[in-house]
Formats: structure tokens, C-alpha cells, sequence
DNA sequence: GCAAAAGTGTTCGGGCTACACCCATGG
DNA sequence: CCATGGGTGTAGCCCGAACACTTTTGC
């Protein structure tokens, strides 16, 4: 059986300012090769799977420092490509600051995610400086024998291939799951960072506005105020925060 | 590459009643074969890998009723046997009344769990009538990187393999997830049941008593009352209860 | 002064916990 | 009568949502 691993590297770009008086605001991203498909890997029986992994992401960027957990094994014959019969995906969020070396056959894209709520379908938006790349996944509710299955299909033609859009679309609801239960929106961020620059990761994961009062109540136990101050523009400067490592939170 | 994949069986079964006043009460049990090892199935390039699961658990109790999902692939070189270079392992609810023949290589286990939290270490007695398997599984914490990994390890030499003790201690944490945020507990009842009995069911698998005037109030909105009243012992009928269609539930 | 972010405090409501209390059953 | 489970109600607490308000900055 002809096995594959692939990748799906998030991490986050800050767009200019806007206006003086305004922050930079942050956006999702995800990253695909030339052909718009997820960068593989080889998997082989002398080493951990994730060790695999792990090698391919530091040859990739150089860097051992990013975020790596396994998201899902896909056996679909349907997603079979010529070369690959399973396809074993690893969801990574790197911070660009730590890349130090950046593959020239892979691009970052910013993500714009509509939900269409009553249709349970979900438009997506995929762009870099050359490329605009959009879809639609519909979840499909199948009363399958005894249960419910959520069935995920791409439902137009597009650029990606079905597998990739449903990768990525798994990739984002992990994220949504994560960062609610663990401490993974420290990794898109440096070690020091603005209360601010947290609440953009939890909105753009979680694609909806928080109400900045009630988010700094909410991780004050998470996060460690230093006694760095940072002026970024016309407004209050912000102390910077760090991850509080006392924190222990209920893994799943 | 050799893949296979394994089945995470887990069931219930009713004590005998220790005394007319008293509830039966329910142990959770997984299936393991002659050999202490999990049910294994062969994985085709011909059909999705959920398919050939469900197939195989088909074949193993002739029925179409149960639950199914995929746990996870582990790739780890130590696993490995002479047989299998991967493993996809997918965690099955199945509730006994429904089924139709039990295959006499395979058993159910009780499953007994004593956590020891300060130590990371969980302690798992599974229990048939002829034998009784005793392993310790501790989570070591590694800060690998610029992440938490959170490693399991077999920590004493046990008539079950590393993986088949990981693989059931990831399953049960799985299904304490999955009790909190799906309607998972379901799966293990008859389609009409008592409240204490699906009581029993979160209690068993969350390894704790609850107070069962609020896990009624909880669990209102997830069930509908029939008029169907069932006497079972010395104390006052309940009514039977069944799961209510139209609640949704996010999920994950 | 102004607009925007940084930061603090207060109120309200829903959900969970603990617990008191009544009902129905078989022995 | 009793013990046990079935079922209802209530008071207290915590946490999140909404929002008012002050401070600090550059223009």
C-alpha cells in the first residue's frame, strides 16, 4: 500500500495598517505548493511517523520551532491520487518570524471562510499576490445505520483537488476545537506579544468579533504580564504578555 | 508499506443486582481476542477505510447497529509487529442486545480504572472470566520543541502489548471527550431506556458518581419521555425515555 | 480635542452544584 | 414501616455577555 503523509501549515500575516490610528489586523493562512496541493512527505518504517513529519517541516523552514499534531488518515479511493493510496495529514501552525528559509515552490494564502449557516455550507477563499483560488464545501448530514455522519463534499469545481479543500475545511474546525481547550494560539504569536494580538488569532480562528473586555478576563489565567511596554501607534500603548507555563489546562 | 487497521470495541453489560433495592449496575467492557490483542481488519485500496471497519465488525456480530469513528494512525517503529508497519485504529460503540453472533476468538473485557493523578498514571485491570490483565499507562510530559507533547508509555511488562494498552487508554480518554460534546452515550442503550440507566453511562465512562437531580435537568434537552413505564425492583417505576431527534449538538 | 486601543469595573442571566423534599415500589 | 430509586424545586455560585467608563497615545 502506497502511503503519504501531507501537511497543513497555518500561520498568520499582518496586513498594513489601515490608518494611523488603527492596529494591523491579522489574517489566516495556509500553504500550498504550485499546484495547489498540501506539501507531502514520505513515510517510512524506520521512524515515527510524526518524526517524519517534524524532519520535512525543519528541512522545510529550518527551524524546529512550530506546532505539530496529527489531524486524520484519509482512505477515500475516491481522493486516491496516482501516487498515494492514504494519505495521513499532520496540522501544523508555524509563526513566520521563526522561518528562516522560505521554499520557493511554496506560498502562503490568506483564508476567507463565509459560512452559510442554513445550507451548512462553507464558501472558502484561498489568495496570494498571483492566485485566487475558491470553493464551497457542503456538509451533508447522512442518518447512516445507527448514527449521524457528517459527510464533507466539494461542490463546485475548483482548483484544489476535493481532498485538499477537505483538509483544509477538517484542518479549520480542528483549530476552532483547539483553540478553545488548549493553549495552540500561543504558537502562531512570539513568545512576547499584546493582548490584542491574541484576541485576532482567537477571532480570525473562530471567524467572529470578541468583545475585547470580556476576552482579557477570559485568558488573564493563561498569560503572564512582563513589564515591556510596546508603542505601536496613536494609541495607549499596550504592555507586552507571555505565556503563563504554570497554566495546565485539560488536554483531550 | 503493510497497513491494517483495529477495532476499539466498547460495550457495556449489567451486573447481576446485588440486592432487590438496588439499581443493576452497568461495567464497561472492551473486546480484545484470545491473544490480548484488539480485532484487527485488512485495509483495500478498493473501498473508503471506514467501509472495510464496518464491514468487519458486520461480519464479527451480523448486525449494522453501532457506532464508528476513527481514533487514530499510529506509525511508531516500536509498535510494529511482524505483521503490520501502520496501524488505523477506529473506536466502535456497539450494544450487546445488538448482536446477532458473538465470534468465539473474541471476548469482552471489564474494565476497571484507577487514576492516579498526581502521578500522570492510570492504572487499568481488564477482567474476563478466565483471565485478568493488569498494566499501568503513564503520560509523560515532554516539552518538545516549542510544544507539550503528552507521551503514554507501558510502564510495567503486561500480557497486553504497548500498543493495545495505548490504543485503550486514547479510547477512553476519546470517549470522555466525546460523552461531554456528542450524544455518543446513546450508542451503548436500547432505544427506550431510564434516565439512571444513561446516568450509568456517564459514570462509568467519566469514572464518577453524579447527582442524578442534575444530570437529569442536563441531559433534558437530549431526551424525550415516552409513556411507557417500566417496574424494575423494589422501588418506584421510571418512565422510559427515549433520544430526542431534533436536538443538535455541536460537533467537533 | 479626537479617535482608537488599553484596561477596569459592574450588572445580568444561564448553567452547574448542593441539597431538601416528596412519591412509588416490594418486602 | 423501610430503603432505594424516580422525580421536582430552590438557593448559591461561577462564568460569560453586554456595556459603561477611564487612561494613554499621536495627530
Amino acid at each position: 500500500m502506497k502511503v503519504y503523509g501531507n501537511l497543513i501549515i497555518f500561520s498568520t500575516d499582518n496586513e498594513e495598517r489601515k490608518d494611523v490610528r488603527r492596529l494591523k489586523e491579522k489574517k489566516l493562512q495556509v500553504m500550498l505548493d504550485e499546484n495547489n496541493n498540501l506539501p507531502i512527505f514520505e513515510i517510512s518504517n524506520k521512524e515515527y511517523i510524526k518524526t517524519s513529519a517534524e524532519n520535512r517541516i525543519e528541512e522545510l523552514f529550518k527551524t524546529p520551532k512550530f506546532y505539530i499534531e496529527q489531524l486524520y488518515t484519509w482512505g477515500d479511493p475516491n481522493y486516491y491520487t496516482k501516487d498515494s493510496e492514504l494519505m495521513i495529514s499532520y496540522l501544523v501552525i508555524i509563526n513566520k518570524k521563526n522561518i528562516k528559509e522560505m521554499p520557493n515552490n511554496l506560498s502562503f494564502y490568506d483564508i476567507f471562510i463565509e459560512n452559510e449557516e442554513k445550507e451548512m455550507q462553507q464558501n472558502i477563499i484561498l489568495k496570494n499576490d498571483n492566485k485566487k483560488i475558491h470553493y464551497k464545501v457542503k456538509t451533508i448530514v447522512k442518518r447512516n445505520r445507527e448514527n449521524i455522519d457528517y459527510i464533507n463534499k466539494l461542490v463546485n469545481k475548483s482548483e484544489v483537488s476535493e481532498l485538499t479543500a477537505i483538509i483544509i475545511h477538517s484542518g479549520i474546525k480542528r483549530l476552532r476545537n483547539r483553540i478553545e481547550n488548549t493553549n495552540i494560539a500561543f504558537s502562531f504569536l512570539d513568545k512576547e506579544f499584546a493582548i490584542s494580538e491574541l484576541q485576532q488569532i482567537y477571532e480570525i480562528i473562530l471567524d467572529k468579533k470578541l468583545v475585547s473586555a470580556n476576552f482579557r478576563k477570559k485568558i488573564e489565567p493563561m498569560i503572564k504580564k512582563t513589564d515591556k511596554v510596546v508603542k505601536e501607534s496613536a494609541y495607549r500603548p499596550s504592555y507586552q504578555y507571555t505565556f503563563n507555563e504554570e497554566f495546565i489546562r485539560n488536554w483531550v
